[in-house]
RNA sequence: GGCAGAUUGCCCGAGCGGCCAAUGGGAGCGGACUGUAAAUCCGUCGCGAAAGCUUCGAAGGUUCGAAUCCUUCAUCUGCCA
């Protein structure tokens, strides 16, 4: 099967490639024949996030280019822990993994195809790691892993201060072990990961040299960050998950759109595969015409599509046209508006009760209070109404279609209350 | 094993017997400005309509009254073995 020879320059250009092990022997390997690769999940929630979703584009770049993807999802390292600055992680206990296990390889199915000359293999590092004996591991493994380099990685001296558990600092020996593994195996030559990945990375290609005699690749792919450097859903409500059933796609559809524009390049290029001269003309009109937020809503539609499929982006659309639409909303045909915040998220109460009420019931507001600070700081609205008094009570003429209330906190946040 | 110090709200960090639901900063949230952007400014930020209730690692205790004092336990850090 043909490769794709441009490949790597365009992963470049994308700025998908971080670091990597040396580019001009990987670039020989990849030009000449189709190339074995891995990238590893680990199993530490019930879903993939915005950060794996890099990963797992990139292995599909890679598979379209014409290489050969071993999905990896980590039965043995999410028992184990990678060791994170912030501090030791929890313990999952294997029932738990085991699910998150399934989840994590169901989610990740659909992006890659498991058909045809360079079909992608899914694998779980359980099967190799449980049944190994410590004594073979340490002197198999172990052997090849000087401990002063290990304490040498910057997540491990971070945690030398308050403290790291062997476990964690062991786990570079089982992720490198994989590599290890589907070198043999497999003859898997190429992994890839995030780039806080890196030091895991290495470890792999460094055992395969030094165990196997052989060559390995690595590359890291850039960790996604706001522009202050924060990351991404780690301090507004959790974090960015694919699971519909986590982060419902209409949220999902939101969080593009509301990119800053300093932004959109950058997660055109990561996110989307739309082709480079698309992008750069979506770059300028980003620069000329910013308030028409073209990128945003190329971008918002492009991720929702892949992760989510065409059918359900086109209903947010709508959604939203109808909802963020600026025009009164009475005048929207019923099945429109019922649909639009079946997306946004609706739910039915038996009667309308006061505004304070309706803020809490549908999950806008957490709690009374936080309700009424809402509506005393304006921020509360009832059919693109701002509403100021708490005990305010929609009267009969406000239900749309007899049925609909259109509720909303701030400029953003939307639920519908279906009465009846 | 011994000694010393730490543990405060989402995070950082003051408080060291009443004036503490607890200073300040950050994040978050709402408003203004805009473009469902950024920056900026303003407001807000335990639960409760209120009375009040529950908070300052955990459990007890002293006191009219404790985040602040005492005891025990847990965890972390440093020093000594």
């Amino acid at each position: 099967m043909a490769v794709d020879p441009n490949l790597l320059d365009d992963l470049e250009w994308r700025g998908l490639l971080a670091n990597s092990t040396d580019l001009d022997a990987l670039r020989a390997e990849l030009s000449e024949g189709p190339v074995k690769f891995y990238v590893g999940f680990d199993p530490t929630a019930p879903s993939l996030h915005l950060g794996n979703l890099v990963q797992i584009l990139t292995a599909k770049r890679l598979q379209d280019a014409g290489h050969v993807p071993y999905a990896l999802v980590g039965g043995a390292t999410g028992m184990i822990g990678d060791p994170k600055e912030s501090g030791e992680r929890t313990l999952n206990t294997l029932d738990t993994v085991k699910d998150w296990v399934r989840r994590v390889q169901a989610q990740i199915e659909p992006f890659l195809s498991f058909e045809g000359d360079n079909a992608a293999t899914m694998v779980n590092n359980y099967d190799w790691t449980a049944p190994l004996s410590t004594i073979d591991f340490l002197r198999d493994v172990g052997k090849h892993f000087p401990v002063n380099r290990m304490l040498a990685r910057d997540v491990v001296k971070s945690r030398l201060e308050q403290g790291i558990s062997f476990t964690e600092f062991a786990y570079v020996l089982l992720q490198s072990m994989d590599f290890l593994e589907l070198y043999r195996q497999h003859g898997v030559k190429l992994q890839f990961g995030g780039s806080d990945q890196w030091g895991n990375l290495t470890g792999g290609v460094e055992l395969i040299r030094r165990a196997a005699g052989g060559k390995a690749h690595a590359f890291s792919t850039p960790l996604v960050t706001k522009s202050d450097g924060t990351k991404y859903g780690k301090t507004e409500g959790g974090a960015l998950w694919l699971d519909p059933e986590l982060m419902s796609p209409w949220a999902f559809y939101q969080f593009w759109l509301n990119v800053e524009d300093v932004k959109v390049g950058e997660l055109l290029r990561i996110f989307t595969f739309l082709p480079r001269e698309e992008i750069e003309e979506l770059d300028a009109q980003t620069a000329e015409k910013p308030f028409l937020r073209a990128g945003q809503k190329a971008l918002a539609e492009h991720v929702t599509t892949l992760v989510h499929g065409r059918g359900e982006t086109e209903k947010i659309k709508a959604a939203a046209a109808a909802l963020f639409g600026g025009g009164d909303l009475h005048t929207l045909s019923v099945p429109t508006l019922a649909a639009a915040l079946g997306e946004a998220g609706a739910v039915k109460l038996e009667k309308p009760g006061t505004i304070v009420e309706l803020l809490v019931a549908a999950g806008l507001s957490k709690s009374n209070g936080e309700a009424r600070r809402t509506i005393s700081e304006g921020g509360a609205y009832l059919n693109n109404q701002r509403i100021e008094d708490p005990e305010h009570v929609p009267a009969e003429s406000d239900l749309i279609g007899g049925a609909w209330l259109v509720l909303r906190r701030g400029k953003k946040n939307l639920a519908g209350i279906q009465i009846g």
